[in-house]
DNA sequence: CTGAAAGCGCTTACAG
DNA sequence: CTGAAAGCGCTTACAG
């Protein structure tokens, strides 16, 4: 492997010099620079980017902790990230944490520890260890779907879209809806679009009855599974909708609903939320809410571009949705 | 940031020490080794791992290369690649290259600059260029998706699935069937799908014609719009399959025959290549063969494991696939 | 405009 | 069992 050294040696300079003239950092005479230049050229030279990492502290490259790769909401952050973060230089290193809140603090250590420039996290839940270990590292931090206090965040809306949700629901004759949600453990997704949904179910006059009540974990099978509990306890008094955090539990469920012979929408409405493209492609198609996942994946690695220049940033930021009506309503 | 001196330093012994009961290497009496490892809890104490790859030329990191970050096959892959290197405690570095080419060769290089240990490539072409960059380069480095000569390449089978699909077409009654292909940059896609089909369509007396073969781009909207030309182009002597060598052009075919008021599959049937959760929940269901991407991505990840540990490897690996029979056809 | 020297935080022969 | 020293490949004051 070629070193700064070799290039200083066949150019007859320093490697002082060589630096400079690769980083454009202090004075090269332009006869210098163009030798090195021509030298990297041939060699295909790439500084080391461990030496050149320990010297500056700096990597150029960015963590992101993800809950699970193989979603798709992931996927589109992810992507997000990387349109604005390549563009710049600089590289992702991803991990993984399979929804083990654990190795969430696990990585953002090693992360650290790899010396990365900064971290994104999708946050999938809250707590004092998780914070304190994010204080901890002191590195440019920016969170996503959770509001982390003292932690740069960029939420979703959940309230006010789950809200809507739900309003159009009303509006469209349906009182009798009932709910699949998730864990508590995640504020955004597990409680508040339940307390929106809640909320506005009470103030219209809606009808929430604890066994239409269902509490999934984000798969389309337990969705599938929530609504076969929920249409099993509710003898004749059926709900005529079903409103599902997700699209995946929505998409589950729609299918059991078909199994059994229930025409969608007429017999029962269904809605979801993230506007996933299985949600546009499933028949009937899915009514639902995008969160414009990518966009908030640029504008997080923006605002961790602005951190790392020493910008000053805002803490919180709330992202904009958009309901998306579609067949299944 | 504590450092390996400040470890030393607290615990009476010289950083050696520390780096041997850390690393368990070589001798350390059970003593120090305590007093050390209580004084890394109790700091948090992480190495440096800039520093430690500058020493040891190893850096605990895998480069993956992606032609595009959101896609469902890109993303199975990589977190099969994933599941298999985090547990043996190595990172992934993600790059993508909006199927550029030239990005490639380039991310090649980036990544062998930034000391990864070994790189895979979710591989759309081959040139030479390429193939030399692979070769300098000089890495640990596996190749999924096109057999890329003298590099440690994972095929998937694209001639005999290709094969089987049209075949089970032609034993359902279809003899007139329409294309939709990708550009023969892409040997695996572009190339020995079509192969297959023309081998076997020619083999069995199925008809072939021009205006029935169309090129996408991989897009859901390029199977939207070849099948319209396709359509278009026919007159009245119109094919009644479509095999679309992918999921997302065939489902964007489907679009376009639904709209036309085609009865799928009793006016049209049609098949695609992929797995995707999509083919599953589209409506009517979509027949397409899997290709075990997750697992292709685990294979890939041990075989450059196995590299890594200086094991004799193989050249070349082909994966089986499955045939999905489902309601389009 | 240029270079010698120090130092980033590790590991690893080598010597004891 | 332990430590001093060298060195990995860079960058950056500092001096000229």
């Amino acid at each position: 492997m070629t070193t700064i050294n070799d290039i200083a040696k066949r150019a007859n300079v320093s490697r002082t010099t060589v630096s400079r003239a690769l980083n454009n950092s202090g004075y090269v005479s332009e006869e210098a620079r163009k030798r090195i230049m021509k030298i990297v050229e041939e060699t295909g030279y790439m500084p080391n980017q461990s030496a050149k990492s320990l010297r500056t502290k700096r990597s150029g490259v960015i963590g992101v902790i993800l809950p699970r790769l193989s979603t798709e909401t992931s996927t589109r952050v992810v992507n997000g990230i990387n349109e604005v973060l390549a563009k710049e230089g600089f590289q992702i290193l991803l991990t993984d944490t399979e929804l083990d809140k654990k190795k969430e603090i696990e990585y953002i250590r090693l992360l650290k520890s790899r010396h990365v420039d900064g971290i994104i996290l999708l946050a999938t839940n809250v707590n004092d260890e998780l914070i304190q270990t994010i204080r901890d590292v002191d590195l440019p931090f920016l969170a996503i779907g959770q509001d982390l206090p003292e932690v740069t965040s960029l939420v979703y809306d959940d309230y006010h879209a789950s809200a809507d949700l739900t309003n159009m629901l009303i509006h469209k004759g349906h009182h009798k809806i009932a709910f699949i949600g998730v864990s508590r453990d995640d504020p955004s997704v597990g409680i508040m679009r339940e307390q929106a949904f809640r909320d506005v179910m009470e103030r219209e006059g809606g009808v929430i009855k604890d066994h239409w009540m269902g509490t999934g974990d984000f798969s389309i099978d337990s969705g599938y599974e929530e609504m076969k509990k929920i249409l099993r306890a509710s003898g004749k008094n059926r709900p005529r909708a079903v409103y599902a955090v997700t699209d995946r539990m929505a998409i589950g469920a729609m299918e059991y609903l078909k199994e059994q012979g229930y025409r969608i929408p007429e017999d029962m409405a269904v809605v979801g939320i993230g506007a996933s493209s299985l949600s546009q492609y499933v028949s009937p198609s899915l009514t639902t809410i995008d969160y414009f996942n990518k966009k908030a994946g640029q504008q997080a690695a923006e605002l961790l571009l602005a951190k790392l220049k020493n910008e000053k940033v805002e803490e919180k930021f709330e992202l904009t949705y958009r309901l998306i009506l579609r067949d299944s309503v």
